[in-house]
DNA sequence: CTACAGTCTACAGTAACTGTAGAGGCAAGA
DNA sequence: TCTTGCCTCTACAGTTACTGTAGACTGTAG
């Protein structure tokens, strides 16, 4: 089993070095090994790892949820409930934000379609964004939708 | 015309006193008036304008965007070009945004039917967050999915 | 030996707010 | 008039999940 640097990590998972150190100081990835000079070592374990993390958060799973999941995995024993229910929640929560994103892109849609062009005076959009009463949905999808779930 | 004080502006268009305060200090909206004692006092056209920054929030617009549509607001008589621009660039970041989520959410719910309970050493949901490789999609939809757009 | 890329720590910045502390203001009731 | 209680003020820290920078050191290939 070959150690490797963090540049290597970095390269073998796709996350970036300074992340990896990030996701460290978080308390995410374990302390690594050092070299006599101080540079962090890796075994195979932490490109394992990462990769797990890397995927949760891919998949929108906050930081908070990724550290119960791996600590669900240390005893394998234990029935799996509570990581099905982490999963869960997490798909709800997307559920949630498609509907949300859904309603936003119908009143975007309308906006824009509604505009023919010409001056600023008569624009439907300013119009719109002007006036939320004429809007037909009661409570705005916008607040959550945008955020919350991990972004680039 | 009467002037209110920041805690009725807040009443009247259901923006937080402290974002309130947060969007003088952006410059997103004008400084007030102060009272002998140095309370804001806001007019009626605070009302439509924070009404205005509100409204495209839930919508989604990133304030850099809602500066735009404020400063082409204040002449009249230009095209809306740019303003439907914007308009439609949101449109186009709430879809794209909406595509991630649909991948995030098929992901997310066949891990979950996939998993048929007992132990965390089988749970499939471990065990495909475990391994990227296994998923069908190329790239991750969830880096930029949840996040970009306001949140509550 | 000398570049040059890689690594180290520590801290600031990002987006769009939210929350807190500590001080002062204002209107109504006793 | 005093007091109670809510409102407002400024300034700053905290949130989430990173990203970027500065300044110094390390490791390696030519
Ligand atoms: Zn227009
Ligand atoms: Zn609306
Ligand atoms: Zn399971
Ligand atoms: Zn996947």
């Amino acid at each position: 089993m070959s150690l490797m640097t963090i540049g290597k990590l970095s390269g073998a998972t796709g996350v970036k070095v300074t992340t990896i150190r990030y996701y460290e100081s978080i308390d995410l990835l374990d302390e690594p090994e050092r070299s006599a000079s101080g540079q962090r070592l890796y075994g195979d374990a932490a490109v394992e790892r990462l990769g797990f993390i890397r995927h949760a958060r891919d998949l929108g799973f906050p930081v908070s949820a990724i550290r119960e999941l791996i600590s669900l995995q240390v005893d394998p024993g234990r029935d799996c409930d509570l990581v099905d229910q982490i999963a869960r929640r997490q798909l709800g929560e997307v559920r949630r934000r498609l509907t949300q994103l859904e309603a936003l892109e119908a009143e975007l849609k309308r906006m824009i379609t509604a505009c023919e062009g010409g001056k600023i005076a008569s624009c439907s959009v300013l119009a719109a964004l002007g006036h939320h009463e004429q809007c037909l949905h009661e409570e705005h999808a916008g607040k959550e939708v945008l955020a919350a779930l991990p972004s680039k």
